[in-house]
Parts: structure tokens; sequence; C-alpha cells
DNA sequence: GTGAAAGCGCTAACAT
DNA sequence: ATGTTAGCGCTTTCAC
């Protein structure tokens, strides 16, 4: 069913049908009664316009892309959901793509997005490491907000977690409760803004108290090894010639294999008394036994937040670049 | 940029130029010099067609719509990141939608992707509870693909877990292990044919084993009141007159609850030596003290087949209605 | 108040 | 082997 053939059925033109239909019937002086006739036979023969036609005359698709690490992951999972439902109620939709924080995923897809799939902006969790391909000309007319991770050297929109701070709250906790001797489980390679800041607010808390950063306690993990390299580590911790009272893990899912490795009964012992504590709050932490402390992290305002401020930037089409830093909350059980 | 001035450009005509692009040069017998020098100039002068001149034109949009419970759902956000993944493999993008299992928002949902945004292709885990809305004639161009739960007298195309037989087998295996007090933890409302068939299985299991099926045992838990309805039911388990010996759950996230409520001295003795199991399996069960048996649900196989029944059905635009059963696998700890 | 007609950028049937 | 042309279904300027 076209335009067209409802113009037929109703003896008006396809113009007025069409005006009518964009809330424009006042503005072209078009009588009430006219429109509701056109409203009603709408409603009742569920006409709707052709999308691709009506894009390619307006050049707007209603659409929008997100590109995450991986929707399989519960942060970016929950992140998602709540861009979606924000898109949704402005009568947006949302395509996702994991980039498995593949360069050249990510920088495919977004091609594929702005040129092929004609995305009215993008929401992106980058993996890139210098700003340039973004910088390109050919995608200045897509407006793009950053989540989640910074660009260096990139003015542009961003919504992130406040990491440097959030991590410095925990670790300044840890030592306001007499935790003083504080090893720190970092991810290898360290180039995403996320865990640097992490990793630097750790630090700082440590000297804002007068604390030394022991390089020998902090960790570095890479997350394909992921449980050999905790082995190590904790092999290294239970080894050295000071003993650690506490454990500050800079990732749930790292936290999560360690809580794993800490089973076994090499070390279930030695740490038994160290007191664990996460960037990232996850349901696990409520169930298992240990009590740990963490951060909850506003996934739903990060996405809600995101996802507006796209809309604004479309909708207004002209707007200086923000960045919005939102705090985690501290849960210490 | 746009075809008319790569056309102007290279001296070729659009025509010729969309030939090629579409890989008809050989079909329609352009040398292969010129296809070269086409193709050349559209990678150094980054020429994409624009994608809703082509979708009008040719009525495909090489977009899926996928729309689940609730993306943030750790089930269904690895589905559709399987999902995704084998539809950009395949020239596909995939937009999703969150029902929150919402009977009117699932409509509005299809309507919206069939009508005006002019999927290809759907894929959806309905909560409805009849079938005619998907019978309606306006429908019937689009294909979809139901995953994950079935919809009464609705004859199509289902990719699903084999809930009945995993249910089963989790149950027999306890039996085999000389558990014979069994008491189950279903879902209420029982309206979706998941669960209805995951509590048969329980059922079935017993009476093969020549067991009793206890009404006391089986206790429903509203997703709503969850922590309340656990309380109660494991009360109740506790003061009545015979004892459980295994307790089987029929979702990770009631599960997960009971281990938290678990935790409550009141409970904690004497659910101690209970055995639990629980239909599907999550991450908690390998961290958490407890040894739990689960079985696993191919998430990412759910995911693959069911995009890859729709590309088929999209692509041979012909084809009889298909059901896939995916079989669980048993975890025993 | 309402309608005719041009054209968004592409594809494919039909020339040549 | 390559070009001409007629739309796909909608929006919007301009004319009545």
């Amino acid at each position: 069913l076209q335009l067209e053939d409802l113009a037929e059925r109703l003896g008006y033109s396809k113009t007025l049908i069409s005006m009518v239909l964009n809330g424009k019937g006042n503005h072209y002086g078009i009588s009430k009664k006219t429109q509701a006739i056109v409203l009603d036979a709408v409603t009742k023969l569920d006409y709707a316009p052709n999308k691709f036609a009506k894009a390619l005359r307006t050049g707007k698709s209603y659409f929008v892309g997100l590109i995450v690490t991986d929707i399989a992951n519960m942060f970016y999972a929950q992140i998602a959901k709540s861009i979606e439902a924000t898109l949704f109620e402005n009568g947006y939709g949302l395509m996702v793509f994991s980039s498995n924080d593949d360069d050249e995923k990510e920088k495919l897809l977004v091609e594929m997005m702005i040129n092929q799939q004609g995305v009215d902006g993008l929401i992106v969790v980058s993996a890139l490491k210098v700003p340039s391909f973004y910088q390109q000309k050919r995608f200045e007319k897509t407006p793009i907000i950053f989540i989640d991770r910074i660009l260096p050297l990139h003015k542009t929109n961003y919504v992130v977690i406040d990491n440097y701070g959030g991590s410095m709250e925990i670790v300044n906790h840890l030592i306001t409760h007499n935790f003083t001797q504080i090893s720190c489980f970092c991810l290898t390679p360290m180039d995403l803004s996320a865990f640097e800041d992490r990793l630097n607010g750790y630090k700082a808390a440590l000297l804002k108290n007068g604390l030394n950063v022991e390089e020998a306690f902090i960790k570095r993990i890479n997350f394909s090894d992921c449980d050999c390299d905790i082995e190590l580590s904790l092999t290294a911790l239970m080894e050295a010639n000071k003993k650690l009272d506490a454990l500050f893990i800079l990732d749930s899912r790292i936290a999560t294999s360690v809580l794993k490795n800490l089973k076994k009964k090499e070390f279930s012992d030695y740490f038994s008394d160290v007191k664990i504590a996460c960037f990232d709050d996850i349901e696990l932490f409520t169930v298992i036994n240990r009590p740990i402390i963490s951060n909850i992290q506003p996934t739903q305002e990060m996405g809600k937040i995101s996802a507006q401020l796209l809309l604004d930037i479309i909708n207004e089409s002209q707007r200086s670049k923000s960045t919005v830093v939102l705090s985690t909350k501290l849960i210490d059980r």
C-alpha cells in the first residue's frame, strides 16, 4: 500500500496526504476535517510510508549505529539496552556491532555505517589509539559520540566513567580501613584510556596517603592468557617478601578469574584474609561468600546520556563538543 | 560523491559503473580492463553507493531486525553477538530491540521494523501467547525466525533449545546419583513454552524413574517478587515433613537469587547438603564454592543457525518451514 | 486549501 | 562493450 493508492482512494493528492502525515497540515492550512479524514484512513488502512523513499528524499534514516567491544559483555549490553530505550522513545532505531577491539573492524564498521547504511549518528567505544581516522573530513557530517574510552588528542563528544576518581576512591577507602599493602591487578596492553586512568587512580591514592607505589605489587594480566597470568601473579605475591593485605583488581572479568583461582588450595590459605576490591560491580560479588569492595558504573545513565546527546546534536545540527564524566558509586560489603 | 560524479570523471556511464560495482561486469561483457579502472577509482575516491537509493530501487535493505526480551540478559546478549557476527560476514546489519516481554511493544516493534524500517527479515523471541498477530497477510513477505520460544499453533521457522530434554537429563542425572527428593523452582506465570517444557521435563524424569511428582515440591517464583517468593518457598520446604535432597531450578537468574538467599543463616544449615541443579550455566557457578549441576545452552550455535536460516530464506526467497532443536550440555561439578 | 511536477541516487530493461 | 532512459515512493516548491 502506498501513498498513491491512498491518494486515489481518498480523492486527495499525494502532496496533501504527505503534508498531513508529516504534521505540516496546519502549516499549509489544510482544514481540520480533511486532516482527520486522512489520519483516520491511514490508521484504518495501516499505511506506512516507505522508509527508503523517505530517507532518500530527506537524507535522514532515523537510525543510529553503536559499536562496542563486545555486546555479550554485560557492561556494554547494559549500555546498549539503555541507548536502545532512549532512541526508541525518540523514534530512532539502533543498529549494533561488536568490534572485538579490532582496529580494522572498527574502521570498517564506521565506514559501513556512515557510507552505506546512512546512519544519522554513531556511538562508539573506540579501540583506536590515534584519532586520525575519525578526523577525516568525510566523517564530518555524521555526529559521533565516543563512550567509555577517550581517544588521545581528539576533541569531540565523550561520555565516560570517572575511572581515575572511582579507582582512587576505592583505594582510598581501603587505606582508610587500614589496608596499606595493596596489590593492583591491571591489564596489559594498557593502551586503553579507561585502564590507564584506573591504574593512575590507584597510584595517586597511595601517594596521597603517603604510601609508596611498589612495582612488585602491580601485576599485569594479559586477557588472552588470563588464567595463566593470574596464577603466576598470585604465586609471585605469595613468594614476595612483603605480605599484601588487599588486592585491587581493575576489571571485573579479571576479578572473576582471580576468585576462581583463589579456590585452589595452594592459594586459598594465603589469600583468605586478603581484602578484595574491584573496579566495576557484578552480581557475582553479591552471591559469593567473601565480602568484596567494588563500585557501580552507571551504565544506564551512560547509555541514556550518550543517546540523548547524540539526538540533540542530530536535531540541532550544530553544537559545541561536550565531555560528560559520570561518577561511580562505592560499595563496601 | 555520487555515481554521476564518478561517471563523469571516468568518462563512463552510470550504468556501466553500477554494473561493475554489483559484480555484473562479466555478465554484461564489460572488459576486464574497464572493470579494473572502475574498481580502482572507486577505492581511490572512496565512493560508496547511497544506501537509500539502492534500497528504494531494489527493495532490499540488507538489514535484519532482532527482538529479544532483554538485550542486557547474558543469554540474549550472547545470541545477539553470534547473530551479528554471522550477519556481518554476509554483508548484513543487525538492528536490535528489547521487548521486555511486553506484548504490545513486541507488536509495535514488528510493525515498525517491517513497515517503516524495511528489514529484510526478522528474528524474534516472542512473548505472545497466540500466533494470530504473526499470521497477518501483511507480514507474509518478510521472513521471520522465532528463537528460544515456540508460539502455540504456529507452524513457522523455529530455532529453539531442547528444554524438555535438557531438563529431563539433569533430573535423570540427579536420580542416578541417588537424589530422589527433588524440589523444582519454576516461574510463574508459566505461559512461556521454554519454562513449561522444562517443568514437564522434570516431571517426566521423575515418572520415568518411578518417582512421584509431589506438588509440594514444585515452587512457583514470580520474577517481580523474586526474593520474596524464594524466601517463602525455602521456608516452606524447611517446614515440610519431607526433607528434600536436591533442588532443581529452571532459570539461572532465579538460581542466583536462591544462592544469595542460602547465605542467610536461617537457611544455610538446612540446605547445606542439598544438591543444587540449574537449567542454564552461568559463570557464577564456576566461582562459587558449592558445586552446582547445570547445563550449557548453545547460545552461539543458536545465533549462528537462526541467522543462517534467515539468510537462506531471504536469498532463496522460498523454502519450507523448519524447526531446529538444539541440545544442551550437562555439566556436573 | 489543494494539486502538478520535479527530483533524491540508484538499477535494469532496452537500445545501439 | 557501453549508453539511454524510465522509474523505485516519497517530499516540497510553486502554481492555482
